[in-house]
DNA sequence: ATCATGACCTGTTAGC
DNA sequence: TGCTAACAGGTCATGA
């Protein structure tokens, strides 16, 4: 599920619910996810205050105020391929959050975590976390050094960012051998692209996903440049798909259990063998047939008539 | 350094 | 209907 927009779409639904929320109680019904969860994670958590939700990359950063006589920490989640949190508010009738959430029969099987909040207005809700691939996972790190962390520290840019461009995308893919989409899929350059979105950024920039990266800051041709071209799809499709409340094809979901719905907009990505929706200013369609194959073991959807 | 591959784990779907 | 194989949004470790 869950490249950048699917993330960010998660971060806004859960932000009014968690931040400024103190941590009630934690309900971890297993020892592991992709990783062990943190050494006496629940204890750690019980009692303090969330001070921020934010994102880098596809990574949820929880901003964790101090304990007693302790330092801020951060909370690293990852939904992997198939993680979803979704908000429910609180019964009222003070049975645990664990009962309470199989009582209710919300607890499905794949429900590894309960987080009980309360609201700065007073408020109890839980805050669940469901992953049944359990690629997702949580760790937790002193605030201080998140930025120094080894998930966090080679992230490359974040392509919603002030610093990312054309320029920015052309020094990066500079000399890269790599098929571009090799290259948007490296989260050390660009981060936050998953195959999804890569494929639709290249299908709206028009370019091939299998000519070589360095080439976009070079080639020319008439109008505008590639990198151009790929620095506003990227971005353009990102934005658009964030609206939308990102894409849900199996899992994922906002917060409040909505499905995304940004997947009625692909233009390529699952839809071999359909006609390609590129229309030429003329006003004729693409006669381009989209074709699906296998890059770096996963799927490209591409057309091979209009995106070159 | 760069690149491709396999592994992680479960659920869904296509095909027989 | 029932079984099996292929496939799925991500990342990390490994080896060429």
């Amino acid at each position: 599920m869950p490249e950048l927009p699917e993330v960010e779409t998660v971060r806004r639904g859960l932000a009014p619910h968690v931040e400024g929320a103190r941590i009630v109680s934690v309900t971890q019904r297993r020892a592991d996810l992709r990783f062990p969860f943190p050494e006496r994670f629940a204890e750690r958590l019980a009692g303090r205050r969330i001070a921020a939700l934010s994102r880098r990359a596809k990574y949820l950063l929880w901003h964790v105020d101090a304990p007693q006589g302790g330092e801020p920490d951060a909370l690293i989640s990852h939904l992997g391929m198939s993680g979803s949190f979704r908000v429910v508010p609180d019964s009222g009738d003070g049975i645990t959050p664990g009962a309470f959430a199989h009582a209710r029969g919300i607890a499905g099987p794949h429900d590894h975590l309960d987080m009980e909040l309360q609201g700065e207005d007073g408020r109890r809700t839980h805050v669940i976390y469901n992953d049944p691939r359990r690629f997702g996972f949580m760790l937790m790190t002193p605030e201080a050094g998140l930025a120094t962390h080894k998930l966090i520290s080679g992230i490359g840019i974040e392509p919603l960012g002030n610093a990312f461009g054309p320029d920015t995308l052309a020094r990066l893919f500079d000399g890269k051998a790599a098929p571009l989409k090799a290259a948007l899929l490296d989260q050390s350059l660009v981060c936050g692209l998953g195959n999804i979105y890569v494929c639709e950024a290249l299908w709206q920039a028009g370019l091939s996903p299998f000519a070589p990266a360095g080439r976009i800051g070079t080639q020319q041709g008439r109008g505008p440049h590639p990198a151009v071209r790929l620095a506003e799809a990227v971005r353009d499709v990102l934005n658009r798909a964030i609206e939308a409340g990102g894409s849900t094809l199996r899992d994922h979901r906002q917060t409040d259990g909505q499905l995304g719905y940004f997947q009625h907009s692909f233009h390529v990505y699952g839809r071999e063998g359909e006609p390609c929706r590129r229309r030429a200013r003329s006003g004729r369609m693409c006669r381009g047939v989209i074709a699906r194959t296998v890059q770096s073991g996963r799927s490209t959807f591409h057309c091979p008539i209009c995106q070159r």
